[in-house]
DNA sequence: CGATGCGGGAGCC
DNA sequence: GGCTCCCGCATCG
């Protein structure tokens, strides 16, 4: 039996280690716990629902108040029945960039849209937080009058290689012939550098502040397959030439533009291999463009019925996407799953989860691998500040063979 | 880049 | 004074 306390107590209770509550994901309603002082998730404070910290002017005690859910304006349902409830960014300015976004229901045209939490007397529900030797106390005020965010997941190792932000080379290849153009030269010279002062824009934004910025990009690409694939033995290598080839088999693919699927990974089941492209290229932003200099817009193939599924990658990036996919509801495919590990840069490791149907008891083989390194200088001054910006993103391509 | 925590400060009752 | 919200700053991974 829990002891009576309230968070804003002058002391709370002593409590013996078989007072301590197990972990809550989703508490909802007025309730409290006291965690384990060693429960990571306690330590951190975390919660199934979006808390954003708010200032209480208390250092002793963390408040948090709840950020609600990403809707679709269109509120569609989405093939497996369920609805689009994404979570909120719990940065202000990564939050704003979420709103207005295309639905990621491919079938729908909607808008993602704020619910905002009114579950405390119409204000958000809170969290307190306070830690004591005995543990680590925490209660809740108000009841969520909205459906649950999709949970919090390892998005770790993809923000650490700056994967927030890409378009596949391969398909910038269909999208944009000057930069294929680029590109082509690059499979020939492994090297090359190209400019984008075409890109360069006068404008005013509604930041009332005038900017003109002109881009200057350079990209590097170096084989590492021979350094990341110690075991390289197949018979059916295919070289980086292949990859940028226009005509086949990339044609096949559609564009989805659509930032939750921003990582692609394409069977081929022609040439039987597994292509996964991890490329970046810098955003430019638009005139009317007031959002953050480096939000970039992303794109997918997972558009023509051929999808693999990537768990590292892709389910860590959208669990609600991912489950659509794992339960082969546009596939109608029976996924094997197989782990391989990459090394993707010299300083970090990561095991990357492929699924495929094909029977095979063998892990994925590396055929190719390569790095790129693509750095972006901005000068001028753009419209949030006046500033050069340089920025460097070291981003890997492979190829797989079963 | 975004998650998280801190704290000054404005506005409201 | 208490509370909410907004904002910038710093740290971390
Ligand atoms: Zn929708
Ligand atoms: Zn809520």
């Amino acid at each position: 039996m829990l002891r009576d306390w309230d968070i804003n107590d002058n002391i709370v209770p002593a409590i013996s280690e078989a007072e301590l509550n197990e972990y809550q994901d989703w508490p909802d309603g007025h309730c409290r716990f006291v965690y384990h002082p060693n429960n990571e998730e306690a330590k951190k404070h975390s919660s199934g629902w979006a808390m954003r910290n708010t200032n209480n002017h208390n250092v002793n005690i963390l408040k948090k108040s709840c950020l609600g859910v990403l809707v679709c304006s269109a509120e569609c349902t989405l093939p497996n029945g369920s609805k689009i409830n994404l979570r909120p960014a719990i940065c202000d300015k990564a939050r704003r960039k979420q709103q207005g976004k295309n639905c990621p229901n491919r079938n729908c045209s909607g808008r993602l849209d704020i619910q905002a939490c009114r579950g405390h007397c119409g204000y958000p529900v809170t969290h307190f937080w306070r830690h004591t030797k005995f543990g680590v106390f925490f209660q809740a005020k108000g009841v969520h009058d909205h459906s649950k965010p999709e949970p919090k997941n390892c998005r770790e190792t993809r923000r650490y290689l700056g994967m927030g932000k890409r378009k596949s080379v391969s398909l910038m290849l269909n999208r944009d012939a000057a930069l294929s153009k680029k590109l082509k030269t690059l499979q020939n010279s492994n090297k090359f550098e190209f400019n984008y002062n075409g890109l360069s824009q006068n404008g005013q934004s509604n930041m009332n502040s005038s900017y003109n910025t002109t881009y200057q990009t350079s990209l590097n690409c170096q084989d590492m397959t021979q350094q990341y694939s110690p075991d390289f033995s197949s018979n059916e290598f295919i070289n980086a030439e292949e990859i940028f080839q226009l005509d086949q088999p990339i044609k096949q693919y559609t564009m989805a533009q659509d930032f939750s699927k921003s990582p692609s990974t394409v069977l081929d089941l022609d040439r039987n291999y597994l292509v996964k492209n991890e490329s970046i290229i810098p955003y430019y932003p638009e005139a009317d463009d007031t959002m953050s200099l480096t939000s970039g817009s992303s794109v997918s193939f997972f558009e023509d019925g051929y999808q693999y599924f990537d768990s590292n990658n892709y389910m860590a990036a959208n669990p609600y996407n991912s489950t659509e996919y794992n339960n082969n509801i546009f596939t109608g495919k029976q996924f094997d799953n197989y782990e391989t590990k990459f090394f993707m840069n010299p300083s970090l490791e990561y095991t990357s989860n492929v699924k495929s149907d094909y029977l095979s008891t063998n892990d994925p083989q590396i055929n190719y691998f390569s790095e790129y390194r693509i750095q972006n200088n901005l000068t001028g001054n753009n419209y949030i500040n006046n500033y050069a910006e340089e920025n460097v993103s070291f981003v890997p391509q492979y190829e797989c063979a079963f």
